[in-house]
DNA sequence: GTCTATAGTGGGATAGAC
DNA sequence: GTCTATCCCACTATAGAC
């Protein structure tokens, strides 16, 4: 019965843009179905008639996170064709800081790809994997950017950290010598 | 008043103790003070009167972490000489897979370093700074690992997908050419 | 499509008696 | 050092009326 994104109700797509409005300006904490509810000028248990429950939700928001990163990885590769690792790393990571907490959902947790849209994962992935030359170097570099993204998100390095000099080493390392 | 772990009463170190014993048992959702005082025999309140709040008891659990991942990383180096950063990486994912919650708990935020004895990040960190050759590659290294580690534990990597090689394609990325 | 009412579950933390 | 009682908070989800 798990219904993908393009199946919802024109009602219920209104309800993942608020869910999602509430996620990036309050953050997961404050996402709960009462506050989707409220932003909607209506009471939680309506949400119910629309959306079958909260995890659905959430992956109706991660596939709209999946498609618009896509977006944004294909023309950083065609921006700047000669270096293309250093421009999915800054893509990828201003992505990533301009949706800190859909950055979040996007990775903390198994994707549910039975409830996405069937090419959405692999659609985003691809200019990586094209710029890596290979599915194991691309999940290779996927770890790094995804580390220094959580580690910067999650305030684990040292305060005193050059974030920046560290993505330089890493891409540096990961890039082909020219 | 924020005491260190040193700082705390033999009780107190039982409260800990038991606080370890059911995060890495039962995992973060089930890491609640009640669940502690059930442990221990007691009601949750007890607690109150050993341990001034449940941040302290994490940083306590998190300061046990980082000494005994400062001292397996420093045997991996000792073991393999010829290549520390393949031992680094390898004694890192092995910790990290043998502890998931408590590595998780040592990632997901900020550093109460105000809550931690003197030494033990740098401490833990030591090994790598010098395998790495400088901090800024030493914190790229970290992120890889992390990123990796991190992924395989959420379960974001597709099903089909293999880490092992992921790792190997990271690692020979950042050891120096031989 | 929305409501009220409510079930059921859980959390951290404090006051004050013993 | 431990207890009971309690506060106050939060959540997802369902039943059934309108």
């Amino acid at each position: 019965m798990s219904a993908t994104v393009e199946e919802l109700s024109p009602r219920a797509r209104e309800v993942v843009a608020a869910a999602r409005e509430l996620l990036e300006a309050e953050g997961a904490e404050a996402f709960t179905m009462r506050h989707v509810a409220d932003r909607l000028g209506v009471r939680a248990p309506s949400l119910y008639k629309h959306v079958p429950d909260k995890e659905t939700l959430e992956a109706a928001i991660i596939a709209e996170g999946l498609a618009e990163s896509a977006e944004r990885f294909e023309a950083a590769v065609v921006a700047d064709r000669r270096r293309p690792l250093r421009a999915l790393a800054a893509a990828y990571r201003a992505f990533a800081l301009e949706h800190p907490h859909l950055y979040r959902l996007m990775t903390e947790r198994p994707l549910r790809r039975d409830l996405l849209p069937p090419d959405v994962e692999e659609r985003a992935a691809a200019p990586l994997v094209e710029a890596a030359g290979s599915v194991d170097r691309a999940r290779a570099v996927w770890a790094f950017a995804h580390g220094m993204t959580i580690l910067e998100l999650n305030g684990r390095f040292p305060p005193d950290a050059d974030v920046e000099r560290a993505w330089r080493e890493g891409i540096r390392a990961f890039e082909p010598p020219r």
